[in-house]
RNA sequence: GGCGGUGUAGCUCAGUUGGUUAGAGCAGCGGAAUCAUAAUCCGCUUGUCGGGGGUUCGAAUCCCUCCACCGCUACCA
């Protein structure tokens, strides 16, 4: 068999926060396809990093009062340490902070400016005075420009789905500090990745080097179809650069910039082998610019774009081998609800490993990844039962009740007929390797699964137990055991890049290490056989809810940890000297007044009046009052059409100049412009009662 | 809105070069066994294959249409 050269990458740990059962999805099937790999025979590398730049991390490692630097070790720290846990294994781990990645994004840098792609724009971008810095737009919330739905990340509206830029919004407000940023401009460089718009075209569409559903989002969402009708798409220009301050690399050639997290980043696949190769007597160019390496990245499917656009185009532009393919995988759901870190369903590996046992997981995960990026589900009921059933029920329980059997005699000096059980079991290793090869890791445990659903029919019509009572069949007795401890050899070693340590532990028990695939073809005969010890532990209920207190509990303290940094919001005191608190009420008074939700259905200016709004209030259905309210410097009629305020329902009618008034909708502010409406959270509806 | 994906037993999913009464595991029910971590084995039960229409001798599979759910919609790390 010739031997394959192949490098592999999973997408980069982020150094700003601990790694949770979601990211494992990705590692777990990266590590397994690695091990797959090494246990075929192949030369394969596990190439890694933390991705450890950007403004994330610079604005945790102010407000933390210390260095980044201390920051990201921390982090690599407990990101290897987590790694270690699952028995993932890597050959490098690296940093994007590293003096390799440096240099080689200086190089790959020069060769894109060679090529003639860089060109520069300005940018209107906000700005944090107090903070000093630049924001990006996940740190801006506030009005969007469309539908005016107040409070709207700087990106896009999740009301109107309008996007727009962070300069846009109405009343901007940083999330940093709580203050107004203002609008600068800045020099940003840009390249040009429309020129390399035939190649990507090429590159994603043929060749085999992406899922079909991903050469199609491709080409529906950046390339365009240059059959189509409408015909190609052009790429926007890749906004590369970051004016300081920024926790980055500073760009050469154009100092006061830095590059862009996303440029790094991916050069830090490049960075970590370059450490692997100086520690091993290799070259960088053995593994990224030779055509007999094959090179493979694993990644979610929410950083397709950089993936499959940006980085093929740097790594062309620098003359760098391309990936052979990026293998992308959907995201993880926790009890079918999308993972969430207030209500405690981000599990992190940390936690996990507390309780439970990383087999498990593993072997979880594996049985239900396939090729595809559909997401996964994470259900507990269906983990124990899986697990405990399969593992614990087929597989090991072949040993485990034929292991004690043969522990004075061993294996028998040659194989016994089975009645064709181990070849067919041989034969189907085919099919297992290709779903291995191909990512389709659900088919091959339930390949496997298969096999072990023959085996322990064999040994319950073989009885061993009932032939242990007889001496003269002892032969016989040997016999049966070796075939069920062979069946068992054969699935352990087919399981063995899910289930590292099943694989050490039979080793051990049949006295003959289990390195290469090729072992589950040939059966094992004379080994002595070791003592039976529990190879793996069933999974209890109270373990798995142990996990999720144990995760709730972090949750709530983390949420409590986030108000107790409230003192960064420095609000004046203003409000209460001018309106100082009154007299204590008792609920019951509070009772009397009753306030409720109301839609504003109709809202006009009236004649001669200078202050005052006419508004119409539904309480739903028929229930309609008419109000008067003094906000008509503050508001037009037009915006409050449609909305919901809280009103006094229950008010004493009161005659006015211009008609009746049948309650009062509540604000806050002294009054004039400055009046806000109070708005009740998305979701009520007009005529509930406010308490 | 556009694009992509998904929709098969209570649950998780197989099943497409169109072909006999649609499959597996788990769960459920009934039995057996007692070597084994209450593990195992045998048997049984469950389906308008999202709806409708079409092509065909024949459709879960091909075409059209509708519905539901999920994701993406780039200068976000």
């Amino acid at each position: 068999m010739n031997q394959r050269k192949i490098l592999v990458t999973a997408a980069l740990p982020y150094a700003n926060g601990p790694i949770h059962l979601g990211h494992l999805v990705e590692y777990i099937q990266t590590d397994i396809w690695v091990r797959y790999q090494k246990l075929r025979g192949h030369q394969c590398l596990f190439m890694w990093a933390d991705d450890t730049h950007g403004t994330a991390i610079m604005i945790r490692a102010r407000k933390e009062g210390r260095s980044e630097e201390e920051v990201i070790a921390e982090a690599n720290a407990e990101h290897q340490r987590d790694f270690a846990g699952f028995q993932i294994q890597y050959d490098n781990y690296g940093s994007t902070h590293s003096d390799e990645n440096k240099k080689l994004c200086g190089e790959v840098w020069q060769s894109i400016r060679d090529a003639g792609l860089v060109k520069e724009k300005d940018v209107d971008q906000l700005f944090d005075t107090e903070q000093g810095t630049f924001l990006a737009d996940r740190f801006v919330r506030g009005t969007c420009p469309e539908c005016k739905a107040e409070d709207q990340p700087g990106d896009n509206c999740s009301k109107c789905g309008n996007t727009h830029s962070p300069a846009e919004l109405i009343d901007p407000v940083s999330t940093l500090s709580g203050s107004t940023p203002e609008i600068r401009t800045a020099k940003h460089l840009f390249i040009e990745l429309e020129q390399l718009h035939e190649f990507l075209e090429d590159w994603t569409q043929t060749g085999d080097h992406l899922q079909p559903e991903v050469a199609n989002y491709l080409r529906g969402h950046f390339l365009g179809d240059p059959e189509s009708t409408e015909g190609a798409k052009p790429l926007r220009d890749w906004d590369i650069s970051r004016p300081s301050p920024y926790f980055g690399f500073e760009i050469p050639d154009c100092p006061g910039n830095f590059w862009y997290v996303w440029f790094d980043a991916p050069i830090g696949y490049l960075a970590s082998t370059q450490q692997w190769c100086d520690r091993n007597g290799d070259t960088l160019d053995n593994w990224w610019r030779n055509d007999a390496a094959e090179i493979h990245h694993f990644i979610g499917k929410d950083i397709t774009y950089f993936h499959t656009l940006f980085w093929p185009g740097m790594l062309k532009s620098a003359g760098y081998s391309l990936p052979t393919k990026v293998h992308i995988h959907g995201f993880l759901t926790v009890n079918g609800e999308k993972m969430s870190k207030s209500v405690g369903t981000a599990f992190k590996a940390s936690t996990y490993l507390d309780h439970l046992p990383p087999a498990a997981l593993r072997y979880y995960y594996a049985s239900k990844l396939g090729s595809r990026l559909d997401d996964i589900d994470l259900n507990f009921d269906e983990f124990i039962s899986k697990v405990n059933s399969d593992l614990v029920g087929k597989v090991v329980n072949l040993a485990s009740r034929s292991a004690k059997f043969v522990k004075e005699t061993g294996l028998s000096s040659s194989y016994p007929d089975d009645g064709g059980l181990f070849e067919s079991a041989a034969s189907a290793g085919n099919e297992i390797a290709r779903a291995y090869e191909n990512c389709d890791y659900n088919k091959a445990m339930r390949l496997i699964l298969e096999l072990a659903d023959k085996a322990n029919p064999f040994v319950e019509n073989a009885e061993p137990w009932n032939l242990k009572k007889d001496p003269a069949k002892t032969q016989e007795l040997q016999d049966v055991c070796t075939i069920a401890l062979n069946l068992f050899r054969q699935l352990v070693i087919y399981l063995s890049p899910v289930l590292p340590d099943l694989v050490e532990k039979t080793g051990e028990l049949l006295n003959e290490p289990l390195t290469h695939w090729d072992q589950s073809q040939t059966p094992l005969t004379g080994s002595p056989v070791a003592k039976f010890k529990h190879m793996m532990k069933r999974i209890e209920e109270k373990d798995v809810r142990a996990m999720e207190e144990a995760s709730k509990i972090e949750a709530e303290q983390e949420s409590a940890l986030v108000e107790n940094n409230s003192d960064q919001f420095s609000d004046s005191e203003q409000p209460m000297i001018d309106e100082p608190m009154t007299d204590e009420c008792t609920i019951e008074d509070f009772m009397k007044v009753d306030l409720r939700v109301a839609r504003i259905v109709n809202a006009e200016h009236v004649e001669g009046a200078r202050k005052l709004l006419k508004l119409t209030l539904s309480l739903g259905g028929e229930h309609r009052k008419q109000v008067f309210a003094g906000i008509k410097a503050a508001y037009e009629p037009d915006q409050l059409v449609g909305r919901l305020v809280v009103m006094v329902a229950n008010l004493k009618p009161r005659q006015m100049k211009f008609g009746l008034s049948e309650g009062m909708v509540c604000a806050s502010g002294p009054g004039g412009e400055e009046v806000f409406l109070l708005t009740p959270d998305e979701g009520s509806k007009p005529g509930q009662r406010v308490h």
